[in-house]
DNA sequence: TACGAACTATTCGATGTCGAAATATTAGCA
DNA sequence: TGCTAATATTTCGACATCGAATAGTTCGTA
């Protein structure tokens, strides 16, 4: 047998050690550590999730950026709020449409242009999905108060304030 | 053209009341959905980062493991560590080593067994990358003071804690 | 109007990933 | 010991993704 895997928290901390070691500074290693952790988790409940549904977790990100943005979307506005080439994007709107989840409308201003666009039978899979995976996002803030999890999120929105000042 | 793509500020409040009246807690999806948002952008410049020293994130996912265990690792485990299937981890470990990242070291008291190592050549590559992204991720994070920095490390840290309870 | 640059979606060949099956070894137990 | 179940890695065929090239459309401007 393989000694046994570390525990998450355990995992953190050698993570963090190892960073500062190579040249990090700790208060941004703890920071940015944690949230990779908690997404990989995170990532792992939902993929099991989905395949319940039969859907992946590719094309489970085009549906619910379609129901974010509540307006439709072209393929490329598709590709780059899932961080996917457009190339990709296409056959996995051919699947997504032939599963009746999704809809292609031309543009008539644009006919270069194509709106994608969730269906009746997309809305319901986002509605039971978003359901479901709340009971396990719940679950993990469980040892949160409601004052801490209010400082929680200010302190992420405060970060993500300034995300798109950055890459420019 | 399309519309402007809306700001990271914008998305995240656009995502938080799409999944509250989708019957999610406000209180879960205001952390819950900034943490993806975070870890989308940091994902996308990892990438862009890893892209000029031509390794990809999968690539990065097992050098970083192997750093961060301090020891050697099955394929099974960076398999499991990276959320990659262990099939695919045979092909991953064949090109870092075709590259000179890692070596391959059969285990003598197990024979089913082999242990991968980070090479002198796969320290420098990770040294040198880490010190790159820790530069974007302290942009990340300038504006929160040390404080600020500690109690958001703390408070994702109490989450962390709880990780391994909830999936058993 | 006419032309070239920029944009949009798609196709195409190469590569990465997956799940299942194959191979080899070890562990448990009668 | 001998047999079965479990473990670890790899091979294999199917499918997803990528970057580059293609085809069609729009926009700016001469």
């Amino acid at each position: 047998m393989a000694r046994r895997t570390p525990s998450a928290p355990e995992l953190h901390r050698r993570a963090v050690a190892t960073y500062v070691a190579a040249g990090g500074e700790e208060s941004v290693q703890r920071v940015i550590t944690a949230v990779q952790s908690l997404t990989k988790k995170l990532d792992q409940w939902y993929v099991r999730q989905l395949a319940d549904l039969d859907v992946t977790a590719g094309e489970w990100a085009v549906v619910t950026s379609l129901a974010k943005a509540g307006e439709p979307l072209t393929p490329s506005q598709l590709a780059d709020l899932t961080n996917v080439a457009p190339s990709s994007m296409t056959h996995r709107l051919d699947k997504l449409a032939g599963r009746g989840l999704i809809e292609r409308t031309p543009d008539d201003t644009n006919r270069t242009r194509i709106f994608v666009n969730l269906t009746e039978e997309g809305w319901r899979l986002f509605s039971l999905a978003i359901r479901g995976s709340d009971v396990v996002e719940s679950d993990v803030l469980q040892d949160l108060s409601d004052q801490e999890r209010g400082e929680l999120a200010r302190l992420l929105e405060v970060v993500i304030d300034r995300l798109d000042d950055i890459d420019a």
